[in-house]
DNA sequence: CCTTGTTGTAATTGACTGATAACAAGCCTG
DNA sequence: CAGGCTTGTTATCAGTCAATTACAACAAGG
């Protein structure tokens, strides 16, 4: 089958890049199957490959895209409104974008492996330093943002908050106190 | 090969079971391959699945032992003094049996899957519920406690807090504040 | 002692999966 | 328009892995 339109490496690679992403946050790292990536891509599995290497080179870009794009609402909020509490009501633009906080949470769960260790450490302090910088904020209060974060994270990724939670009382209860 | 000892099947699954805890805080889930569970355990791969019937209902068995556990280690802080601050100078225990939370944060992981994501909703609303009935918090205080813990537990995974550390200073300014 | 249930293994399988190789087709450039 | 570089595919492999089957050893009770 020859392939509808032909794109530049780079155009495809970043199609390629997008695909997985979604597809890493559906399933992790190692539930993800590189053959689904490449059909959420509509090019062939081999192909994936050779764009990205490896699949865990794949899976390094897909946490560095997120990192970036956290770190750009972070940006944008800090633009408005340099405050914490004024970046806390940003997360629900990180809840929007539901695939940035569950990629990197995948991303945690694979830092056993000692190549994505170390890509999600590096990531992660400069997401907080990111925030310390942005917001002047003490590092007290900006480890309390940062729990809140987590917390979201584990919540989205039980599909207990974000578009279309699973309803259950006590998520309700916790879900309402963040929305101070 | 002959087995050394002879053990009943109950007696024989626990010890599957702890080495299932072990392996999956390690590798997660998709991760995890029974053969390495088998191998820490000391019996063949085939038993492990005819113990527990397939890998996905182990890895439940798994997340239900560590939530029991978790519960169990709450109930014996709160016997000691049921304030919320209390508790909290008892996620130290929690960081010392490292597995408990790794095996927690791969299950939220894991939660894309239905079955996993029923079993692991349930057994965080649980806990989430037991500690507003031992402290009397509320859902906010409650809420902060539990966001402090999910931090911990991604620090965790990330080996930048718990026995053996990896040194980053920005990481070490963050545990410096959960001292409080 | 024998026979029946239980604990355990060895052998195997069938499906999957990341990666490689070989090839094809399009596009630019001289 | 010829030649080479880029984009993309098909075919295939070598390894892995959960699960099944069949069998073996052992213990306990009659």
């Amino acid at each position: 089958m020859t392939p509808k339109v032909r794109l530049t490496a780079k155009e495809r690679g970043d199609e390629v890049l997008r695909a997985a992403v979604r597809a890493f946050a559906a399933s992790g790292y190692e539930g993800t199957k590189t053959d689904e990536i490449a059909r959420l891509a509509g090019v062939s599995q081999p192909y994936v490959i050779r764009l990205f290497g490896t699949k865990q080179q794949l899976f390094l870009a897909a946490i560095r895209s997120v990192c970036d794009r956290i770190e750009e609402i972070f940006r944008e909020a800090a633009a408005e409104s340099p405050e914490l509490s004024a970046l806390g009501r940003n997360y629900e633009r990180l809840l929007a974008e539901r695939e940035l906080l569950l990629v990197l949470l995948h991303g945690f769960s694979a830092s056993g492996d000692p190549v994505i260790g170390d890509c999600v450490r590096e990531r992660f302090g400069s997401i907080y330093t990111l925030i310390r910088d942005l917001t002047g904020a003490t590092p007290e209060q900006a480890r309390e943002f940062l729990s809140a974060g987590m917390l979201m994270t584990v919540m989205s990724a039980m599909q207990l908050l974000g578009p279309d939670p699973i309803p259950m009382p006590w998520a309700a209860e916790i879900a309402k106190t963040f929305d101070n």
